[in-house]
RNA sequence: CGGGGUGUAGCUCAGCCUGGUAGAGUACUGCGUUCGGGACGCAGGAGUCGGAGGUUCGAAUCCUCUCACCCCGACCA
């Protein structure tokens, strides 16, 4: 390929609307272009990559048995009001209407089409297991599109639906998804981790996100370095602490704190720790009367733990200031559970806990020297914190850690919850009539190209994993316009890298050498050649692996066969 | 949806407070010089100043409304 064949329109600076890394070097790379808030057209150059993703996974799934077809972007309401979500999905399902004022939607995901295409095609045990999957265009009107292509509105998804007499049967091909999505993300020279996850609004049992690891990402994951364990922050189990509570040791005491609101002005005032301290966070409990959360002063509240417990509101809803005030007599900054005829719930780290500081359900006063028991009942105890690091790991291996992650995966065992809702009934061997299991498989195929660029990147712009790099090496000749022998040789290169099925890049545009050189760092093409009137007189090229910090010569005879293995060793 | 911010040339931004000729850098076109790390000179094209209404002799600038985009929260591949 010629740069002057491939629309390339590098950008110097950096556009005012992008935030993160990956967003401003695609624009800047020329890769993308925003149509509007979450919708974007992929240039020329970002094309390359982006089909250079869809086309390991695609090998892979295959090689994992799957079978691909496509499914229509745009699917009946009918479909929806039987699994019932055309009422559950709400806003982020984009309905449109036809001319005849019927009602549709333009696909989010594609259960509801994938089961109405088995129901009506498998009928038999013996057409089972089946795992189809698509390439596709999706839209989700998400509430803050953002980030450019890692959170659009309209972006390309790998999904895939997998269908199984039995339960045993799904494990079966969740482990099989598992291990095939290790393999695709190895494959795209991605850092990666697959960790449990909740399953959301999609709903069933088992679940398993696969993150990128990237300092920018909007997960948090727990990890355990000395084991396998990973799980989402959402999900990950705060272990009860093994430690017994101690006896009390001092007397409850009444300290006038003014203007104290936040644990950390209550630390500050007090002079200790935020661990030596317990926050009140009072929630609406599921009859309608307040219930007070209590945790550690130096943990968080995880409302998706919170709702899972019976006594509460679902989802989860704060207090209002009215509410706290007629059952408290205080405000928020000086609550606690001392006093309070309510339900009180403690994270499982506060059953440690002695001579602890609590509000004093009086503003601007709080209680030193609190004890469970003798100052206030014991509560209700669960989990309902965020693990932080240094807590121990759930399966009792070590300690856990916390890094981020960009959610590129997320497999499911659906179960039934599809195939009852929308009959996937077939016919086992004795004759019975049976409701099929099922397991759902997603990857943001969009997504991918930007989580790559996050964790492959310097100063410079995009150094991308030699799978899904656009170009697997540029040709950069000095002087292509004006000098005959730098043109002959550069085109006899791209000739021979072509023949032999090596994507090179030549840049056959009148450029100086510095413009040339920014460019093809700044696109992340892994490998470079620089053709010179200087090193063609010795019969040498110069060759520069993007991260490498000096250029080497290499003999312009056995050029193809030098790049060729450079390209396959790094 | 709530909170914050920005809209002036393809891109980055100045001008607005204090109303009067629409600017710079970069990119683009032509010519010349230059040619191994984002060159230089000369000439040139390019903007409904986000939109609508208002105030005024006169609005990018002041007022009202509106739209778009970005950032922070809940959602998710």
């Amino acid at each position: 390929m010629r740069i002057s064949n491939l629309l390339l329109p590098t950008l110097r600076e950096t556009p005012a609307e992008a935030e993160v890394i990956s967003h401003q070097l695609m624009l800047r790379a020329g890769m993308i272009r925003q149509l509007a808030s979450g919708f974007y057209t992929w240039m020329p150059l970002g094309l390359r990559v982006l089909r250079k993703v869809e086309h390991i996974i695609r090998e892979e799934m295959n090689r994992g048995g799957a079978i691909e077809l496509l499914m229509p972007a745009v699917q009946p309401a009918e479909l929806w009001q039987e699994s019932t979500r055309w009422e559950q999905y709400g806003p982020e399902l984009l309905r449109i209407k036809d001319r005849h004022q019927r009602d549709f939607c333009f696909g989010p995901t594609h259960e509801e089409v994938i089961s109405d295409v088995v129901r009506r095609e498998v009928k038999s045990y013996r057409q089972l297991p089946l795992n189809f999957y698509q390439i596709q265009t999706k839209f989700r009107d998400e509430i803050r599109p953002r980030f450019g292509v890692m959170r659009g509105r309209e972006f390309v998804m790998k999904d895939a639906y997998s269908f199984h007499v039995d339960y045993d049967d799904l494990v079966r091909e969740y482990r099989n998804m598992h291990d095939t999505y290790c393999r695709i993300f190895t494959r795209l020279g991605l850092e990666f981790r697959p960790v449990a996850a909740d399953t959301g609004s999609i709903g069933g049992t088992g679940s398993h996100e696969f993150h990128v690891l990237a300092d920018s990402g909007e997960d948090a994951i727990a990890y355990c370095p000395q084991s396998d364990y990973a799980a989402n922050v959402e999900l990950a189990e705060a272990v009860a602490p093994a430690t017994p509570r101690a006896a009390p040791a001092q007397p409850l005491q009444k300290v006038h704190t003014p203007r104290v609101k936040t644990i950390d002005e209550l630390c500050g005032f007090l002079k200790l720790s935020a661990d030596r301290t317990v926050k009140a966070i009072v929630v609406d409990g599921a009859d309608g009367s307040p219930v007070l959360l209590l945790l550690r002063g130096d943990h968080e509240l995880n409302l998706i733990k919170a709702g899972k417990l019976p006594q509460l509101k679902q989802p989860v809803t704060f207090a209002s200031a009215d509410g706290i005030r007629a059952a408290f007599g205080a405000n928020p900054g000086s609550l606690g559970p001392a006093g309070f005829a309510g339900t009180v719930i403690a994270d499982r780290a506060v059953m440690a806990m002695s001579d602890f500081v609590i509000g004093a359900n009086t503003d601007d006063h709080h209680y030193t020297g609190a004890n469970i028991g003798r100052d206030f009942p014991e509560p209700v105890f669960a989990d309902i914190r965020n693990v932080v690091s240094g807590d121990p790991s759930p399966d009792g291996k070590g300690a856990l850690e916390i890094c981020r992650g960009i959610e590129v995966g997320h497999i499911f065992q659906l179960r039934s919850k599809y195939s009852r809702a929308l009959n996937l009934g077939f016919l086992d061997e004795s004759g019975k009539t049976q409701i099929m299991e099922m397991g759902c498989y997603g990857i943001g195929v969009t997504r991918i190209v930007a989580a790559a660029i996050e964790q492959n990147h310097d100063e410079r712009g995009i150094i991308f994993p030699r799978a899904i790099a656009p170009f697997d090496v540029a040709i950069t000749p000095i002087g292509y316009r004006k000098n005959a022998q730098v043109k002959a040789a550069a085109d006899q290169l791209l000739a021979e890298l072509a023949a032999a099925g090596i994507d090179a890049l030549l840049d056959d545009r009148d450029e100086r050498p510095g413009v040339m050189f920014a460019d093809m760092e700044l696109i992340g093409v892994p490998h470079r050649i620089v053709i010179g009137d200087r090193g063609l007189r010795e019969g040498q090229f110069e060759y520069k692996g993007r991260r490498d910090a000096q250029p080497c010569n290499i003999p312009q005879a056995d050029a193809k066969n030098t790049i060729k293995s450079m390209i396959c060793g790094d």
